[in-house]
DNA sequence: CATTTGCGATAGTAATACTATCTTTTTAAA
DNA sequence: TTTAAAAAGATAGTATTACTATCGCAAATG
C-alpha cells in the first residue's frame, strides 16, 4: 500500500478544489511544468489549457486567475515543506542540530516526492525560488493576507522562530532571523545561478556553500 | 546656483534618453507616481500616457516596454543610493562605523532629494521595496545581466562587500552578506508593514528596529 | 533656409484575461 | 435502473493590453 500525502488547502484559493478531480490534478501538474519552463509572466491559462487538452474556460472553473494559482502553488509548497521538516527533524531533541537540519532542507534541491503524484516538487522548488515572492509582492497583499493565503509560509517561519528561541531564549529577533534564512536560502541560490557577483559561491555553484553561509550567519547570531 | 545630480544610465535600457527631454522626465516622474499608487502589475503605458497627457506611442519612443522601464528605475535607484552612500560615508575611516552608517541608509525611508527634480526618491524607495526584485526575477535575467542592467546593484553590493572585508579580512562570505543585508533591509520593511508575523517589529513598526536587527546580524557575523 | 528631431494624432493587430451559454458526458443518489 | 445533478467540453464574445506603423506639424539646429 502506498501512502498518499494530502495537504488541506485554504478553500478561498480556488473555485473548485483541484485535488478532487482528474482535470484539477492535471491543471496543477501542467502549470508547474509550464511556469517552470516559460516563467510566470509568460504563463497563460490558454497555454495551460492547450497543453492539457482542455479549454480556457475549463481552467477558470478551478482558478479565478493566474495570481490565485501562483498563491495556491506557493501555499502548497510551504505546507509541504513544513511537513518535510517536521518529519525529518522529528526525533531530534537538540534545537541546534534541528536548526542545522532545517537549514539544509531549506537550501537543498528537493527531489520529486513520490507521495504526491501530480506535483513535481523538484520543479516547484525551482519555481518558488524565482517566482515565489511574486505571490506576496503585490498591491493586494493585505487582502490576501486577511484571507490567510500566506498561512503556510508564516507557520513555517513561526516554527523556525521557535527553534531559534529554543537555541537561545535571549536572542531578540527570532522571527526576523527565521524569515531571513528562509528568504536567503532561496535568494542566494537564485543569485548564485543568475547573478553570481552577488554571492561568494559563483565559482563552485555548490548548494553546500549556501548552507555553510546560512549556518555561519545563524549560529554566530545566536551565540 | 543649484547642483544637479546626473546619473549616467546604461543606454541599452531606453530607446530615447528620458533624462534628455521634457517628455522623458515626465515619463520618469509620472511612472514613479503610478507604479507607487497602483503597483507594477496594474501599471500600463496607456495609463501613463493619459496621466501625462501624451499618447501610448509617445511612451514607446522612450521605453521598449514596462519591464525595461522598471529595470531603468531600479538601476537609477541603486546608482543614486550608491552615490548617497559614498557621499555620506566619505570621511569615515573606521570600516565598522562606515558599515553601520550604510545599514542605516539602506533601511531608512529616504526623503525626496532636491538634487534630482523629476524623480521622487521617497516614492521610488517604496517602489523598490515592493517591486524591485521583479526587475531580476524573470526568465530573461541572464540576457539582462549580459547587457549590464544590474550593474548599479552589483556595484553597490561590491562596495559593501569590500567594507565587510575591511572589518574582518577573514570573514568568508562578504558578498553574500552584502546582498543579504541589502535585500533584508527591504524585505524586513515590507514584512513589517504587510506580513508582520514574519518579523519582530510588527507591534512598533519602527525602522530603527530593522536597523538594530541588521547591525546585530552583521557584527555578530564579523566577530 | 533647409533639415532633422521630437511629438501629437490616428489606426490597426495579435494576444490576454476574462465571461457567458449551451451541450454532452460522468457520477452518484433515489 | 432511472434520474438528476455535477463536471467537462465546445463555442462565442468582449474589454484591455501590448505593441507597431504611418503621417504631419512645430520647434530647434546647423
Amino acid at each position: 500500500m502506498k501512502l498518499q500525502l494530502q495537504i488541506k488547502m485554504n478553500e478561498a484559493l480556488y473555485v473548485r478544489n483541484p485535488e478532487a478531480s482528474d482535470l484539477g490534478k492535471k491543471i496543477l501538474a501542467h502549470s508547474v511544468q509550464i511556469i517552470h519552463k516559460y516563467g510566470f509572466e509568460a504563463f497563460t491559462f490558454k497555454k495551460l489549457a492547450e497543453n492539457i487538452g482542455t479549454t480556457e474556460a475549463g481552467i477558470y472553473r478551478y482558478f479565478e486567475n493566474k495570481h490565485k494559482l501562483l498563491v495556491y502553488l506557493s501555499a502548497w509548497y510551504w505546507a509541504w515543506l513544513e511537513f518535510q521538516i517536521s518529519f525529518q527533524t522529528n526525533n531530534i531533541k537538540d534545537p541546534k542540530t534541528k536548526l542545522k537540519r532545517i537549514i539544509k532542507l531549506l537550501a537543498t534541491t528537493v527531489e520529486d516526492d513520490e507521495k504526491t503524484s501530480y506535483i513535481n516538487e523538484a520543479l516547484l522548488h525551482q519555481i518558488i525560488i524565482s517566482e515565489g515572492s511574486k505571490a506576496y509582492l503585490t498591491k493586494q497583499v493585505g487582502e490576501d493576507n486577511k484571507q490567510h493565503f500566506f498561512k503556510p509560509y508564516k507557520d513555517l517561519c513561526a516554527v523556525i522562530g521557535e527553534i531559534i528561541t529554543a537555541c537561545n531564549p535571549k536572542y531578540k529577533y527570532p522571527k526576523s532571523l527565521a524569515s531571513t534564512i528562509v528568504e536567503m536560502a532561496h535568494f542566494q541560490n537564485f543569485f548564485m545561478i543568475n547573478l553570481p557577483a552577488l554571492t561568494d559561491f559563483g565559482k563552485t555553484k555548490e548548494e553546500d556553500e549556501i548552507i555553510a553561509f546560512l549556518n555561519d550567519l545563524v549560529f554566530k547570531s545566536l551565540k
